[in-house]
DNA sequence: AAGTTGACTATTT
DNA sequence: AAAATAGCCAACT
């Protein structure tokens, strides 16, 4: 197999998170048959075009919070705003709680 | 061609 | 609890 079925992979495996649920870099790796590759994962998305499809923004890290810097604005960001949007909620650090969110396949 | 960087994570200070 | 360390690997310089 080439090296770009591995992205490929991950795509599709961040394809079926379900809407409402949030899983981590970690997790997409392993299940993606990446084990240990969480970094792939997270560079994998980095390189997605803007105007994809894959709900890269149910993607965070394994602490719960958002990998991505701010975009400008002290307390929000494009993908905080979004996971509100499919009814995940931060607690008042802003972070997620991977117990009740983490999709669990 | 070799070194640096980064949307990570688990372990150790 | 927070910060540093080590492991991982593709893309970029």
């Amino acid at each position: 197999m080439s090296d770009s079925d591995s992205y490929q992979r991950i795509y599709t495996v961040v394809n079926m998170i379900p809407k409402g649920r949030v899983a981590t870099y970690g997790q997409i790796a392993e299940l993606s048959g990446l084990p240990r590759q969480a970094r792939l994962v997270g560079y994998a998305l980095n390189m997605l075009p803007k105007g994809s499809r894959i709900p890269w923004h149910r993607v965070i890290n394994a602490q719960g919070k958002i990998s991505l810097r701010v975009e400008g604005e002290g307390s929000d960001s494009r993908q905080a705003r979004l996971l509100k949007r499919e009814k995940i909620r931060f607690n008042q650090q802003g972070v997620v709680d991977l117990k009740v969110f983490r999709w669990q396949p």
